[in-house]
DNA sequence: CAAGTTACCTGACGGC
DNA sequence: TGCCGTCAGGTAACTT
């Protein structure tokens, strides 16, 4: 479910729900996420104690208490961070409930387990963050983020330039949805070598990677099967896929067949006309 | 060291 | 009705 934009607006969402509150209990479910939920040691670290702040870095969430302790969480594919009133019934999935002191709940729900929460004591919290992201690339909107530092290191790679993008240590916070949709807005096939892009092709991806990341987190993410933002709403920028999923359809640009094909092992989205394999 | 494969999970859907 | 295979927004530990 959640790239970039999609975590950005659960980030957003959540924000004016949990800043400045406490933290009054933690409930686990008794299942693993793709790591252990420490629950002991988010209760030593996180009760009691008020939140500071909730930002995003690359496809994590990073709540900082005002105790310096903080926990970085990661959505997976099916996983989604909401507010509920506290008593209501729990879903199936809440695996993490943070029961807050004005009787709300914040929970984590996520059916696949792909999902991980990584708690930072207090006493070296920064350090371990500063680790946690030491490898992750830069983010897309970042100054330093630039056509020449991708150009130069997609130099040595061979592999299709769609999955260079989605390697969250090149760039961080690209997912299948938006790298089907940049390479299509920008006329580049997915499964060009990222060595064989220029210098102004690589402009031009990246305007458009922004471009399309701003959009969606304009139009609230994509909603496909259930995603919801911390209120209960879905994203509509579903509406705005002009190549995802839509192979058999009639490309919106010059109405060839839009063909699918895999590359590593993700479904890819190509209109043959507009992409080009070979410039 | 780059790049391909596998594992981690549940649930929806289509074919039979 | 149900059983089976396939597929799904991600990541990292493996192997090659």
């Amino acid at each position: 479910m959640p790239e970039l934009p999609e975590v950005e607006v659960i980030c957003q969402g959540l924000q004016p729900h949990i800043i400045g509150k406490r933290i009054r209990n933690i409930h686990c479910s008794d299942k693993r996420l793709r790591v252990p939920i420490d629950c002991e040691g988010m209760l030593s670290e996180l009760c009691n104690q008020q939140i500071h702040s909730l930002t995003r870095r690359a496809k994590y969430l990073i709540l900082k208490m005002k105790n310096g302790a903080g926990l970085i969480m990661h959505l997976g594919m099916t996983g989604n961070i909401g507010i509920f009133n506290q008593g209501t019934v729990r879903k199936k999935h809440d695996h993490i409930c943070w029961l807050l002191d004005n009787d709300k709940e914040m929970r984590f729900n996520d059916t696949r387990r792909f999902g991980a929460a990584h708690l930072l004591p207090a006493k070296n919290a920064q350090i371990l963050e500063n680790a946690f992201f030491a490898a992750t690339g830069p983010e897309p909107f970042a100054r330093n983020c630039t056509a020449g530092y991708l150009h130069k290191l997609a130099a040595k790679r061979s592999q299709a330039v769609k999955n260079f993008i989605m390697d969250s240590h090149v760039i961080a916070g690209i997912g299948n949805i938006y790298a089907n949709e940049s390479l299509f807005r920008a006329a580049i096939h997915p499964a060009r070598p990222a060595s064989s892009l220029s210098e102004k092709e690589w402009r031009r991806l990246l305007t458009i990677i922004r471009k399309t990341l701003r959009h969606a987190i304009q139009c609230g993410g994509s909603t496909i099967s259930d995603f919801v933002n911390a209120s209960g709403d879905g994203g509509y920028f579903q509406m705005n896929f002009q190549i995802y999923g839509k192979n058999g359809e009639a490309c919106a640009v010059c109405e060839r067949t839009i063909q699918r094909t895999v590359l590593g092992g993700r479904a890819s989205f190509f209109c043959p006309t507009c992409q080009r394999i070979s410039d």
